[in-house]
RNA sequence: GGGGAGAUACCCAAGGGGACAAAGGGAACAGACUGUAAAUCUGUCGCCGAUUGGCUUCGGAGGUUCGAAUCCUCCUCUCCCCA
């Protein structure tokens, strides 16, 4: 395919490419390119935000180009400012490896296995000697470093910063060089560290990598970025139908933003349905990629059922609760294993609220007694179901 | 090396001897409204009991006091200024 045809497809969805003519110019040369793309492996459960740039990843590989997934065994370690407003915790190494494994089959989920190399920064960085260390050090100035807006911000805020996250983008410039990678894709958050590169291998005499940054996701709640420590992301692991239900719980603003970024579906086509159909679709596409067709159908099934015709999940297993006498208190319920809120206190609370009904019915007495030998059929607030029978230990 | 400021619940942040389980905001959860939307409004938001009760919590360990998040001592950590 010819360079400027490859760049359009590239270019779409990306936040920033630096440079473009750079990028046009490799993409002339008619090689395969080695695109470069580094993970952190301290939390392997993906989740939709990390398949931005994956997706990215995925239409260079259509494009014939190769994909080095580096995994930042070494860096990890370290533990990187990104996005960070304090220090995060380092990782072992132990720990990082059984990561990295989980990660990397996650991740080829999305990637072709065949146009892939994943490669640990490990196998370079722990050769290094201090020499080498002092000689990379020596190519960057502390004043380049610091104008990175992570640091200047923790400076501002009083907020500390250790001397090895110091390092870290220099470290991961240092990738690219051993890489010697031609493209490296990554967050606009990773603007700077990618730039780094850039520098870094001018100053070992390589040709500058180009740059190419993606949007950060915003997460279920459309206004931080997706991540697991805020609780609104979306998990590449999850069940169908929570994969459904969190996706149809987003705003019609930020449907618009996942189609852009997780889907190939033209946005005008999506403009013209109805929001709500329109919402049901991305779930059930999202659905489709990350589990497959049947169960899409199938979430999208539950949901309406449970959702709009106010039914009951299909699959409810039936629980059974060993308790004593021939009625219980239905807050002491939780002392025997009924995993439907954290604790009584909070059960209580969401009686009073309104939020319980057993068999159907509203409760609002917070000491409401169920009969010993009966099944009952329990709902908190809209979507917490549990279905059990009481059987009495004698 | 010297001087100063600070550490409070999931997060931010007030409180400077009793009325403090601790203001306010955010997040979260629930109710109303809906399209399970979002936005909005209302309520809840340490744990255990329940009618006002008990227990554990304000960086850590001790101490003063009838009584400490608040005062004292030591320790740990962070920041700022000076050298």
């Amino acid at each position: 395919m010819r360079a400027e045809e490859q760049l359009k497809i590239i270019k779409r969805g990306t936040s920033e490419i630096i440079s473009e003519e750079e990028m046009l110019a490799k993409l002339g040369e008619g090689r395969s390119l080695r695109i470069k793309y580094g993970a952190d492996p301290s939390r392997p459960d993906l989740h939709l935000g990390h398949t931005v740039p994956l997706r990215k990843l995925r239409q260079f590989q259509d494009l014939g180009h190769e994909v080095i997934f580096l995994i930042g065994a070494f860096t990890a370690t370290i533990g990187d400012p990104s996005g960070r407003a304090e220090a995060r915790e380092p990782l072992s190494r132990e720990e990082v490896l059984k990561n990295a494994r989980t990660y990397e089959e996650q991740v080829l989920k999305i990637l072709d296995r065949k146009m892939t190399k994943v490669v640990f920064n490990s196998e370079w960085l722990d050769k290094m000697s201090l020499s080498d260390l002092v000689e990379l050090t020596s190519k960057q100035t502390v004043a380049r470093v610091l104008e990175r807006a992570e640091f200047k911000e923790r400076l501002k805020k009083g907020d500390e910063i250790s001397i090895l996250e110091f390092f870290y983008p220099l470290l991961q410039a240092y990738d690219s060089v051993v890489l010697k990678a031609d493209v490296e894709v990554g967050g606009t958050d990773q603007k700077f560290n990618l730039l780094m590169g850039r520098t870094i291998q001018k100053r070992y005499g390589q040709q500058p990598q180009v740059v190419l940054t993606l949007p950060i996701l915003e997460g279920t709640d459309g206004i931080r970025k997706m991540s697991k420590s805020y609780d609104n992301y979306i998990g590449l692991d999850e069940p169908p139908q929570e994969i459904f239900g969190k996706t149809m719980s987003i705003s019609d603003e930020l449907m618009f933003r996942y189609y852009e970024l997780l889907t190939d579906f033209p946005i005008s086509e999506i403009k013209e349905m109805h929001p709500r159909e329109a919402k049901k679709k991305l779930a059930r596409e999202i659905v489709t990629l990350y589990h497959d067709a049947e169960s899409a159908r199938k979430a999208a099934e539950e949901f309406e059922n449970v959702f709009q015709k106010r039914g009951l999940p299909d699959e409810l297993k039936k629980e059974t609760l060993w308790v004593k006498g021939s009625k219980v208190s239905l807050v002491s319920l939780l002392d025997v294993g009924l995993d439907i809120t954290d604790s009584k206190s909070g059960f209580r609370r969401l009686i009073r609220q309104g939020a319980v009904r057993v068999n159907g019915e509203r409760l609002n007495d917070i000491n409401a007694e169920l009969e010993v030998g009966k099944e009952y059929l329990l709902q908190v607030g809209k979507r917490r179901f549990k279905r059990i029978v009481l059987k009495n230990k004698g």
